[in-house]
DNA sequence: ATGTGTGTTGAT
DNA sequence: TCAACACACATG
């Protein structure tokens, strides 16, 4: 839903219930005819989604329309395009995107604020369209590590598991000193940033790994000892069949989540301790394209 | 003092 | 799952 709370009502005045009755001349001891919506004692409305057995309060607003949105927000987040939806409308991509790339609790607490068409609009505009839509790529699952305290740690690396490296890396010419350095991009999905990975390996410890700028990434995703990172691959999409190029420009995706975590996506609201993760995804060799992105 | 959001219960 | 209802508890 790209349109505003305004609009939305607009087209539903317009709709079919214009002529029926409004809203706004009947008290607040009445029910709302929106779906997660709440008369509250002051006259306002009140918003909720239910969670398992569990009522998650979205908040309260002055205006019935807003506090249906709002659980029209939740329901996105919470149960998908499938939930219903007190206005239905064309499933926004970019608005999904946005709401899958972050934490129940974070989508929760900016409709209890009233922040979230202005997160939304910013996210949107900024690093809007790019991010976004990589989030949407599909991918298909390669490997996964759970990050070692070292893989964190002083030495600025991450070991790749060789049998993995080998299978799903680009192949390094490890007797050629003079070969030129494995350079992988990845562009993070969550910041919109591009990060660079060198790709190598090291004969003293007979191990491939992520070196320069790997470091940099664990600071600044907060990545800690026991987070798993997964690989995965864009699913293949034979975009132009006339060209193989594509072949060797694979984009890749791995992804951190947080060890305690037990269950895999399927994440139930929690106020604060969500597993966090942290998703790159990227290309190959020469240099393409990687990226990554945090979600809970 | 006012408004929020939870406790709780009974229906769907 | 969901909303109606009452009111304990925040909040300022």
């Amino acid at each position: 839903m790209s349109t505003s709370t305004q609009e939305v009502e607009q087209d539903w005045m317009a709709g079919d219930e214009a002529a029926a009755e409004s809203p706004r001349a009947r008290s607040s001891s009445s029910s709302s005819r929106y779906k997660g919506v709440v008369p509250q004692p002051n006259g306002r409305w009140g918003a909720q989604i239910y969670e398992r057995d569990a009522r998650v309060w979205l908040g309260t607003f002055a205006d019935e329309a807003a506090a249906a949105r709002a659980y029209d927000v939740a329901a996105l987040r919470f149960r998908g395009r499938s939930g219903a939806v007190n206005f239905p409308g064309p499933a926004d991509a970019a608005e999904m995107a946005f709401l899958a790339a972050r934490p129940k609790a974070e989508v929760v607490d900016m409709l209890r604020k009233h922040t979230y068409d202005d997160e939304l609009r910013q996210a949107l505009r900024s690093g809007g369209a790019g991010d976004r839509a990589l989030a949407l790529v599909p991918r298909v699952s390669l490997f996964e590590k759970a990050v070692t305290p070292s893989d964190v740690g002083r030495l600025n690396r991450l070991v790749v598991p060789k049998l993995h490296a080998e299978k799903h890396f680009p192949p390094l010419d490890e007797g050629a000193d003079a070969a030129p350095p494995v350079l992988l991009a990845f562009e993070d999905v969550g910041g919109g940033k591009v990060w660079r990975f060198r790709y190598s390996f090291w004969s003293s410890s007979q191990s491939y790994v992520l070196t320069r700028g790997w470091s940099r990434f664990v600071r600044e995703k907060g990545i800690t000892a026991g987070d798993t990172v997964a690989f995965s691959q864009a699913a293949v999409s034979s975009t132009s069949g006339t060209d193989g190029e594509m072949d060797a420009k694979r984009r890749m995706f791995i992804e951190c989540r947080k060890r305690k975590r037990k269950d895999d996506g399927g994440d139930d609201f929690c106020p604060d301790g969500g597993a966090r993760v942290v998703r790159l995804f990227g290309a190959n060799i020469a240099g393409s394209a990687i990226g990554a992105s945090c979600m809970c």
